[in-house]
DNA sequence: GCAAGGTC
């Protein structure tokens, strides 16, 4: 038997299907698919199955000295063991062996991995074959000429493994130590990491640094006839360049009385020009997260809904570098098949006419994967986003074989002769127009708006209309946006296509950016500058410029993998000299910065900082920073991580707290004038307790809580805690309608326009948590409505029935789902309760 | 519990 190897499923099942023209069946080792025909049978890994890390004695941070780390053996340990144990009972069987995986040096990498894995199963042939994409011609003619691995080219991702995780792993846990920052807030730095987190750092300080300056510009409207259009006035400046800003009142005060005084500007000159605007490159990763960043995609989102679209068939490999179509692309035989599409066949019918089509082409020309382009495969069931996003890669296709576009650019500059103070003045207007529309056309998200000028003569005179004079600020640079950090992360050399998106997310998961653009916190800023002064080569691009040098001299046989990993722990152990030095003032800075954050402002009580802090059980309040001598403290809304605001109140000069929540993010405010809300309010009686009124005699009333909450609750908390939630905003109107089950009045919340008809607070509640139920359901993988329905139908409405169901009673019982596929949902369900637990 | 890189 010959055994096949690839990086991914999908690739094993595409190349399965190809190489066995179609007859190659499916079986489930260890829940591994592994794809058989004839002699052979194809597995696919799930990336690296093996990892690297130290041995399990180092693994206590307060055992171990940081520094040990430099010095400390580095194991693999298998991490996905189902698919190791699938591999190595195939390997036993095997009498040969291809490795068929991702063609870049990741891939090689992973390739040796399986190696090693059969090696010790078997001693068997074992072989290379490489190709850039899953195309007929391509992978027959790689597995009709099998090459050998490149352990060169492996031992040089193994460099990147091993330095990477010394470095990472002793500095992040220096920083977190000497800062006492344990557990699940430490303090983290890495290669990618920390350099990108410095491009946000260094951005927002020029922005504090930033100083604006006064400037003026004048505009005045020109008119042929009766057309009106808008010219800008302009001068040389010192330099011969040509410049619109004035920076001194007095002179743009001069010149806006001149144009005012003057009636007419006499055309000086008239230039015409066309422009061809070449149709965009294909997409690679960086592009497409952009492209869908501008329509208002996160880069996490956009990543998650390609790969979706790719597993589902429709797109192919979303992580790619490659801007070049594969010679095996037949762009005819694509736009062929959309050609009867409903949606997309208009346009690829237009395309068709073309005799030649040529696809456009970017810089980069890699053998990875091809750019992301549709398959030509056509989905069925997409949700709106889907959708949104596989239009934009089928259109952005479409532009790639579309027609350039032109513009005519007319540019007309008319002069106004000067005064006594006034030297004479210029005024110009750049007017485009589209000739032809080109790929715009097929792909409609840019930008083609037009601008009029009239067609005008040199020594023509134009009535000068209205004059307007600006008076301006320069502006601090902007922050960069994630898609803008992704394609500088890119320039820079930093990450790579599969990993970029997620370091910013990290970046957010560790507290060192909030919001969209990110904005560094006090913690980031505190970070970077420890890092800067102490171990500036992690902070900076040249690391991974240095070592892609290494790898690149280890692939070529230059350099071996000890001299590069030894030159780099020579390196780390100095750094560490001088960390030992200043590891206090280090943990002290990082703390003040730590600090910094949780800042609300002064205690009324004792003049202290007022902080955000996490009692003994995780729920956050707000506490003195003078305690235990000033106990003053105030709640905060159970719900969600608190983010302190810029914005500060005026009335107690305190920060506002947003509570972070993924979509039920919101904004608490002040805390202390919710506090005070809440003693104002009265308690509003609407009913009779339905656990102890009968006995007790206790009412429901509703009740505003200092955290802002509200509820309707028992009168007689804290003896009774029976409570019904209910919304945080909108003013809440008691009607004069009944419940008949609960005898209660329905309640109507007017928040904006529409107001909410809440109805009985016992049966919307209800309402809530079966939805809530439903929803958990939902949310494992593989369950769609329907599945969930029919679990419901078969009795099991939420995670704990799941759990607590004999998985192959419900098997029988609901067709179309294993024992084994509910058996992993309860496991998820499992995990799921465990951390909505934490 | 640390990194970065694969993949889901």
């Amino acid at each position: 038997m010959e055994l096949i190897i690839t990086e991914k499923d999908n690739a094993a099942r595409r190349i399965a299907d190809i190489l066995s023209e179609g007859g190659a069946s499916v079986e489930r080792r260890n829940g591994v698919p592994v794809y058989r025909w004839g002699g052979r049978r194809c597995i696919g890994l799930s990336g690296h199955v093996v990892g690297v890390d130290f041995p399990p004695e180092y693994a206590d941070w307060r055992d171990v000295q940081p520094v040990e780390l430099v010095d400390a053996e580095v194991v693999k340990t298998e991490t996905q063991e189902n698919i190791v144990a699938a591999l190595r009972s195939l390997a036993r069987e095997a009498d040969s062996a291809i490795v068929a995986t991702d063609y870049d040096r990741e891939g090689e990498l992973i390739g040796k991995e399986a190696y090693e894995l059969v090696r010790e199963e078997a001693d068997i042939p074992i072989e290379r074959v490489r190709f850039s994409s899953i195309t007929d011609r391509e992978v027959t003619g790689a597995f009709a000429d099998p090459e050998e691995l490149d352990f060169d080219l492996a031992a040089a991702g193994e460099a990147r493994q091993i330095v990477d995780l010394m470095w990472g792993a002793a500095l992040t846990r220096f920083l977190s130590l000497s800062a006492k920052q344990l557990g699940e807030d430490f303090i983290s730095v890495g290669r990618v990491q920390s350099p990108t987190l410095k491009l946000i750092v260094d951005r927002e300080r020029e922005i504090e640094a930033f100083d604006p300056e006064d400037y003026w510009e004048l505009f005045a409207d020109l008119s042929k006839d009766e057309e009106a259009f808008e010219a800008q006035y302009f001068f040389e400046d010192e330099d011969g360049t040509e410049a619109e800003r004035l920076w001194e009142e007095a002179t743009a005060d001069a010149v806006y009385d001149h144009l005012r005084g003057a009636s007419a500007a006499t055309v000086e000159s008239v230039r015409r020009r066309t422009r061809t605007d070449d149709p965009p490159a294909p997409f690679n990763t960086t592009q497409y997260i952009r492209a869908a960043g501008s329509l208002g995609y996160s880069a996490q989102r956009a990543m998650s809904i390609a790969e979706d679209l790719y597993t589902a068939g429709y797109l192919t490999y979303p992580r790619t570098d490659n801007t070049v179509y594969p010679e095996d692309l037949d762009e005819r035989d694509l736009l062929e098949t959309f050609a009867t599409h409903p949606r997309f066949g208009e346009d690829a019918e237009s395309l068709l006419e073309r005799e030649d089509i040529e696809p456009t082409s970017g810089d980069k020309e890699t053998t990875d994967h091809p750019p992301i382009h549709p398959t030509g495969e056509f989905p069925t069931e997409l949700s709106d986003d889907e959708w949104e996003v596989y239009e934009l890669v089928v259109r952005r296709f479409f532009a790639t074989v579309a027609d350039p576009a032109t513009w005519a650019h007319l540019r007309v500059v008319a002069a106004v002769p000067g005064g006594e103070t006034v030297e004479d003045c210029r005024l110009k207007a750049n007017g485009k127009r589209l000739l032809e529309e080109g790929y715009h056309a097929v792909y409609p998200y840019y930008s083609t708006s037009e601008n009029y000028v009239p067609e005008v003569e040199e020594g023509e005179e134009l009535a000068i209309r209205e004059v307007r004079l600006d008076a301006k600020q320069t502006q601090p640079p902007r922050r960069r946006g994630q898609s803008r950090l992704i394609e500088t992360m890119e320039s820079m050399g930093v990450g790579t296509k599969a990993t970029r998106h997620g370091t910013l997310q990290k970046l957010y998961d560790r507290g060192y950016v909030e919001n969209d653009p990110p904005r560094p916190t006090k913690l980031a800023m505190g970070v970077v500058e420890a890092a800067e002064r102490f171990a500036d080569l992690i902070v900076s691009e040249e690391m991974t410029a240095q070592l892609e040098r290494d790898m690149t001299a280890i692939a070529e046989g230059e350099a071996t993998l000890d001299e590069v990993t030894d030159e780099s722990r020579d390196i780390l152990k100095r750094v560490f000299a001088d960390l030992h030095e200043s590891r206090e003032e280090v943990g002290e800075h990082l703390r003040s910065a730590l600090k910094a954050d949780k800042i609300l402002g002064p205690c009324p009580e004792s003049g202290h900082d007022l902080l955000v802090r996490r009692s003994r059980w995780g729920s956050y309040f707000v506490g003195c920073d003078g305690y235990p001598d000033c106990e003053y403290t105030l709640p905060l809304p159970n719900r969600g991580e608190p983010l302190v605001l810029d914005e500060t109140c005026e009335d107690h000069d305190l920060r506002h707290v947003k509570m972070l929540a993924g979509r039920n993010t919101y904004t608490h405010g002040c805390p202390q004038c919710q506090a005070e809300a809440a003693d104002e309010a009265d308690d509003e009686i609407i009913g009779t307790c339905p656990e102890c009124g009968e006995e007790e005699g206790g009412e429901l009333a509703i009740k505003t809580l200092r955290s802002g909450s509200r509820l309707v609750g028992c009168t007689r908390y804290p003896d009774c805690e029976y409570s019904l939630p209910l919304p945080r905003r909108g003013d809440i109107e008691v009607t004069d309608e009944f419940c008949e089950d609960h005898d209660l009045p329905e309640l109507v919340v007017h928040n904006g326009d529409e107001p909410w008809e809440l109805g009985c607070p016992i049966c919307n509640y209800a309402e809530y948590r079966a939805r809530q139920v439903a929803q958990a359901i939902e949310d494992l993988d593989g369950i769609g409505k329907k599945t969930a329905e029919k679990l419901a139908a078969a009795g099991i409405e939420s995670l704990e029935d799941l759990q607590s169901a004999e998985a192959d009673t419900v098997a029988a019982e609901v067709q179309g789902v294993s024992a084994d596929r509910i058996r992993e949902w309860q496991a998820q369900a499992q995990a799921q309760r465990g951390a909505s637990a934490d």
